[in-house]
DNA sequence: ATATATCCTATTATTCTGATAGGGTATATG
DNA sequence: CATATACCCTATCAGAATAATAGGATATAT
C-alpha cells in the first residue's frame, strides 16, 4: 500500500499544525519552507483539507490556517480519504459503489472490500494526536533520552 | 483499495484455470474470448503468472496453460503481489524497503505499514479454491437454488 | 513440413500524479 | 482608504504509470 504525495504532505502539514497552540494560525509559506514542500502544491492540499472540514483558515494580514478540531478528534482515516477516496465501501447495495466493478468476479470484489475494510480499520483507530505523540517519543529516544514503558 | 486491470484479469484467468480437471490445459484464445479480455494483453499476464510459479505451460500444438499447484495451495496474496508488488514489508531493517520513505514521518510510515499488513493478512487467508467455491455458491443462489448455512 | 500455441521485446495510447502559473478575494493595519 | 498580506480558485503542463497493441521468435504434436 502506498500513499500519494498529496496524502504524505497532508499528514506532515497536519502534524505541523498540531504543534501550534490551539486557536493560533500558521502560514503556508512557513510550512512549505520548513518541510520542503512546493508552496503552490501545498496550497491546493490545505484547501482540500479545509473543504473537508479538517482545517480552518483566516484570510488577510495575520491570517493563516489552523486545525478545525483538536488533534485527538481527527482520525487518520479521514485524512487518507480526502486524497485517496473512500477506504471502505460502506454501501453494499446493488449498483452502489464504483460502476466498473461489473467485469470483476463478485468473490474477488468481496475479498478486496474485506482487505480494504481491514486497512480502513487501522487508519480509523489512529488519530493525529497519536501520530504526533509517536513522533515525539521517537525523537526523544533518538536523542539518547530513552523512555521506559511498563 | 483498487486492483489494477492486470490483477483483475489474473484473478479471472486463474479462476478459469481452476475449473479445468487437474493436469489438463486451456488456451489463451479460449480464455480471452470467454472473458472479454484482450488476447495479447492476457498473454503478458499469463506469462508473468508462469514466471511467478503460479501457472505452468506446454508449448506447441495441443499445448496451453494449467495451474502449477492445486487451487487450495495458491494464496490470493500471491496473485496480488505478482502485479501490485509486495503487500507487506517483511524487512524492517534500516535502509530496507523503498528508499524514498525518508521524507515521510516515521509515525505515518509505521501506520501505513500496519494497514498494509492488515490488508495483506486478508489476502493471505484466501486461496484460489476459496474464490471459486464462493463464486459457485453465489451462482447457485442466483439460480433460485438457495443454500442454507447453519 | 506445417499448423498451433506459447514466448519475448518494443511501441503506443491513455490516464493519473505531481507540480506550476497567474491572478482573484478578503482583511488587518497605518 | 490604500496597501501589504495571505488565503482562494482555475487552468495548464510534464512525467510516470497503466492498459493495450504489434510483430515476430520458438517449441511441439501431427
Amino acid at each position: 500500500m502506498r500513499l500519494s504525495k498529496k496524502t504524505e504532505y497532508a499528514f506532515r502539514a497536519l502534524m505541523f499544525a498540531a504543534r501550534f497552540p490551539e486557536g493560533t494560525t500558521f502560514q503556508i509559506r512557513d510550512l512549505a519552507e520548513k518541510n520542503r514542500i512546493p508552496k503552490k502544491f501545498l496550497e491546493l492540499i490545505l484547501l482540500e483539507l479545509k473543504n473537508a472540514g479538517v482545517l480552518s483558515s483566516r484570510r488577510g494580514v495575520g491570517g493563516g490556517y489552523l486545525l478545525a478540531r483538536r488533534p485527538g478528534a481527527i482520525r487518520s482515516s479521514e485524512i487518507v480519504e480526502v486524497f485517496e477516496g473512500p477506504l471502505a465501501p460502506k454501501d453494499r447495495r446493488k449498483g452502489a459503489g464504483n460502476p466498473e466493478k461489473e467485469d470483476s468476479s463478485p468473490a474477488v470484489s468481496r475479498l478486496v472490500e474485506e482487505a480494504s475494510a481491514a486497512a480502513a480499520g487501522i487508519f480509523a483507530r489512529s488519530t493525529l494526536a497519536d501520530l504526533v505523540r509517536e513522533e515525539d517519543e521517537a525523537t526523544l529516544r533518538r536523542r539518547g533520552n530513552p523512555m521506559y514503558f511498563i
